[in-house]
RNA sequence: GGGCGGCUAGCUCAGCGGUAGAGCGUCUGGUUUACACCCAGUAGGUCGGGGGUUCGAUCCCCUCGCCGCCCA
């Protein structure tokens, strides 16, 4: 026997480990059987090796397990492929933080083969924790097939792919201006600014004529910027400065004579209608700059302080504080005019928190434009489909303007970029150094040293070759072959554009396809306020102390229901609360099969079942089964849930285990024997259904019930068969008799509850008006009709008894016999408001079948819908009426 | 400024052309031998405002308002 309830905290281990022992998330179990087995494959998008389990990461990849699950138990070969991703800044940051607070020793200090020594070591001990912490939560990845982005088959690929581009043309080392963050002295992407709303100013400066002849008034939010400016410009239309174009400006602080330019950019209504130009350190004065052929100065350093190309007194400044002497500068020249107080965006790197300066340098560049038309092109034409469909806006808006993608960064931690150096600055672009050596003496004609170039790639581009460089390319695997494209991908929407859309790129332009057949954007975890969980915040829930909590299948049921459209779930504590004793409701529902004996039957024919419940639970659950299919299919997982709650507990324990306990108890040992095989059966069909969504629980009961009697298991839970049932199992006429005992039982319990019948009394009901078709059901379900509504007797009468509350059903009048109990006030109101919805739902709808319009247009049925709905409402005040007439005569 | 969402019962959300649903919470009752992590019942909504299309609009279109997110 089970014990009272389910306890997660003993089994999740157990069952955990069972399952991975037996090899059963591998797809290879599958394809030993069947090899030609239709395959199904998820990749995981690769969380940082830094990084531990967040609630986000739970919904994530308890979505990805329930389809895997699924399309597993449908005999797919479905393999959930895992893996980390290196996450260049981040881990360099971890590790550089480590060795600060160890013994103050420096990466420069160490130096770089010391120091990724010490990564890797790092990365032994502590890295890949939220590859742990996922079993937890019953995650069904193949872990024999784990990857990391920095291991020697992917970085082989990124060697590959690298080398490819660049040789194709889409890949280059340029000059130009990019983000530089000044903390970690590197080089960042667009993607990996932050605008953050700033408190600033706008320093208006006066930059006098060379000629003597007045000023012009320039506005900046930088002023420490002026020391680079080499021109101002004005717009070519602005009569107020057509005078001043040509003309030369003494610089007030570098001395330099800069002039005065007609470009577009001057936008007329902002400030003074002139802006200075400091071409190597703004973008859009990168452009006016080069328009011009504009001396570019760099005055900055790595770290943003004020370099030799500044006057003396400003050199090793750091970039505020030369704000500020330059302010004070041009007040003591008298040019300041004005400082007006503004908030403005200000670029922030996204991991430095600092102020991203635009840095003129070398850096290699990948020619993302190309590389995104095809990747556009493949949702457009269906190749590939977002769900919801809505975020395909998202991915076209940002592919469409899409700008170079800088791929170098000055990190140690990553991939090194394959480009070796000559001693004049050629460069060597190949797979490896012997490579580099070989092209190096084909282009020389001699050995000459060569030197790597000292920057690695981008974290993204390696995670970008995820879905193919996983399963093994550049070689073809036969797990590269069989699984891509990958059926589908599930992730967030905050890095369609970091992620999703240069895997798009990458994977036509590699492999010919598209990466993925699906792309599932799931929602935001944010706290039962709608606020995003933050640590600063102090209001993130932590996935494994709820599942300490209430069991990884009631968090896991709570995410995927709550998994909607929607683009925010808002997850409180009370909801995993109710999901939990869902389980508990199903677990108890297992334990009141064994009390009575529900043991499952060799060789039983749901098929053949008599009894009107049984043949009704039958097609309760095909439809249920088929509704949870087609949701999970749809990736509908709010449907899923909900199907398979109330099926469960709405329809299996609340009306199905309740008809049963008469026949149960009974004496008809042909009917208990039937119901028992089918109350086992169904149950079986349930945890089917339920495993992919709430596996532990499942699992447990699958083995639980199997020990209790019955035939011996074929297989795990995990990789049973997914039920398929016949249409004919749903039985509508078992549907129409359940639904009328159903019926009649709720209208006695309402009417015994609002009359306050205690539950000890048992009034006799009588039908008054029923046809033959009502006496027959009447006379077949007595017994469940008489327990469930606590009877004492279920017969018929010409005219409803003296103390009786009336009630309609179907055609007949049902009357309860509860003069003891009966409040004649309160049965007056009863009444009275009876007959007001009645009459008032007759009303409306009389009104429409009275619109002529309506009939002649509305569609058939739903004219004769209402037609009905008008005939119903009516009978059923009419007999209400006479009921209440007879009342008020007795009073 | 551009784009995308949201506004439905006290709360969280589903429904998205045919007269409003769920879970939680409220309230009432409960020693019905599976379950109080339970059972039975009850109350609660001019579906953000206004206009339009339609025989009919919570659902489609326009417009306004508030809230949120993304990109400039």
């Amino acid at each position: 026997m089970l014990e009272k309830t389910f306890d997660p905290k003993s089994v999740e281990p157990r069952l955990y480990a069972m399952w991975e022992e037996a090899g059963a998330f591998s797809p290879d179990r599958r394809l030993e059987q069947d090899p030609k087995a239709e395959p199904f494959s998820i990749v995981i998008p690769p969380p940082n090796v830094t990084g531990s389990l967040h609630i986000g990461h739970a919904l994530n990849n308890t979505l990805q397990d329930v389809l895997t699950r699924f399309e597993r138990m449908r005999g797919k070969a479905a393999l959930w492929l895992p893996g980390t991703d290196h996450a260049g800044i981040a881990t360099q940051m971890v590790v550089e933080r480590m060795l600060a607070e160890q013994g103050n020793i420096g990466r420069r200090e160490l130096g770089r083969e010391a120091f990724v020594a010490k990564v890797w070591e790092w990365k032994a001990q502590s890295g890949g924790t939220i590859v742990r912490q996922l079993r937890r939560l019953g995650a069904s990845c193949d872990w024999s097939r784990e990857r990391f982005t920095l291991d020697e088959g992917l970085s082989a690929a990124v060697r590959k792919v690298f080398v490819r581009l660049y040789k194709e043309g889409l890949l280059y080392r340029d000059k130009r201006l990019v983000n530089w963050d000044p903390r970690f002295q590197t080089a960042i992407s667009d993607l990996e600014v932050i605008q953050k709303e700033t408190d600033g100013a706008y320093y208006h400066f006066a930059y006098p004529y060379a000629d003597g002849s007045g000023e012009i008034v320039v506005a900046t939010t930088r002023p420490e910027t002026m020391l680079g400016d080499t021109a101002v410009a004005v717009h070519p239309t602005d009569e107020r400065y057509k005078d001043s174009i040509g003309k030369l400006l003494d610089h007030p602080i570098t001395g330099r004579q800069i002039p005065v330019v007609a470009d577009e950019y001057a936008d007329p209504e902002k400030g003074s209608g002139a802006v200075k130009i400091t071409p190597a350190h703004d973008f859009n004065d990168f452009e006016v700059g080069k328009r011009h052929g504009l001396e570019m100065i760099n005055i900055f350093d790595a770290h943003a302080a004020l370099k030799e190309t500044v006057p003396a007194e400003y050199r090793g400044m750091d970039r505020f504080v030369a704000r500020k002497a330059i302010v004070a500068k041009m007040e003591e020249l008298g040019l300041l005019r004005e400082i007006e107080k503004v908030r403005h965006q200000v670029p922030h790197g996204d991991r430095s928190d600092v102020v991203i300066e635009p840095w003129l340098t070398d850096q290699w560049y990948v020619d993302a434009w190309t590389l995104a038309q095809p990747a556009i092109k493949a949702v457009e034409t269906g190749e590939t489909v977002f769900v919801p469909k809505n975020w395909e806006k998202t991915y076209f808006e940002w592919l469409r303007n899409i700008q170079p993608w800088c791929v170098s960064r000055q990190l140690w931690w990553g991939h090194r970029i394959p480009a070796w150096y000559g001693p004049d600055g050629t460069v060597f672009v190949e797979e490896s150094e012997a490579e580099a050596k070989a092209a190096a003496h084909a282009h020389y004609g001699r050995d000459e040293p060569l030197s790597q170039d000292e920057d690695v790639l981008d974290t993204w581009f390696s995670s970008a070759l995820w879905p193919f460089s996983t399963l093994g390319w550049p070689e073809e695997t036969p797990d590269l072959k069989r699984f891509y494209p990958t059926s589908i991908l599930v992730t967030g929407f905050d890095i369609i554009f970091f992620w999703v859309a240069r895997m798009m790129m990458d994977g036509i332009h590699f492999m010919g396809e598209a990466p993925f057949k699906r792309v599932f954007i799931n929602a935001l975890v944010r706290d039962e306020k709608g606020a995003k969980m933050s640590k600063s915040k102090g209001n993130v829930m932590d996935p494994l102390e709820l599942v300490d909590e209430f069991g990884a299948d009631a968090l896991r049921f709570t995410l995927v229901a709550m998994s909607g459209q929607a683009r925010d779930i808002k997850l409180s504590k009370q909801r995993i609360e109710g999901y939990r004793n869902f389980g508990t409701k199903l677990w108890n529902a297992a334990r009141f099969c064994q009390m009575n004996e529900c043991k499952r039957v060799e060789g039983f024919d749901p098929g053949s079942v008599k009894l009107t419940l049984n043949r009704w639970i039958r097609g309760e659950l095909v439809k249920a089964a088929k509704g949870v299919t087609r949701a999970l299919e749809d990736c509908g997982f709010d449907d899923v849930a909900s199907g398979l709650y109330r099926f469960i507990w709405n329809v299996f324990c609340d009306w199905y285990l309740e008809l049963a306990k008469p026949v149960l108890n009974g004496v008809d040992e042909a009917a208990k024997a039937e119901t028992r095989a089918t109350a086992a059966w169904v149950l079986d069909e349930i945890l089917k259904l339920l495993h992919p969504v709430s596996p532990f629980i499942t699992e447990e009961l699958w083995a639980e019930l199997a020990a209790f009697g019955g035939p011996a298991r074929e297989a795990m839970l995990i990789e049973t068969q997914w039920p398929v049932h016949p249409d004919a199992w749903i039985d509508a006429e078992a549907e129409e008799e359940i639904g009328w005992i159903v019926s009649l039982v709720s209208e006695v319990r309402s009417i015994r509850s609002e009359m306050n019948v205690p539950p000890s009394a048992k009034p006799p009901l009588v039908l008054v008006g029923a046809g033959d078709q009502t006496r027959a059901l009447m006379q077949r379900h007595r017994g469940l009709i008489t327990s469930l509504a606590r009877l004492s007797d279920l017969g018929e009468a010409d005219a409803a008894p003296q103390g009786s509350a009336p009630f309609s059903i179907g055609e007949a009048t049902a009357a309860l016999s509860i003069a003891d109990f009966i409040d004649l006030k309160a049965e007056r109101a009863r009444l009275e408001k009876e007959i007001a919805t009645l009459t008032a739902d007759a009303d409306k709808t009389r009104k429409k079948l009275d619109n002529a319009d309506f009939v002649a247009r509305a569609p058939e049925e739903v004219v004769e819908e209402n037609r009905e709905r008008l005939a119903e409402a009516e009978a059923a005040a009419a007999k209400l009426q006479s009921a209440l007439s007879r009342l008020l005569a007795v009073a």
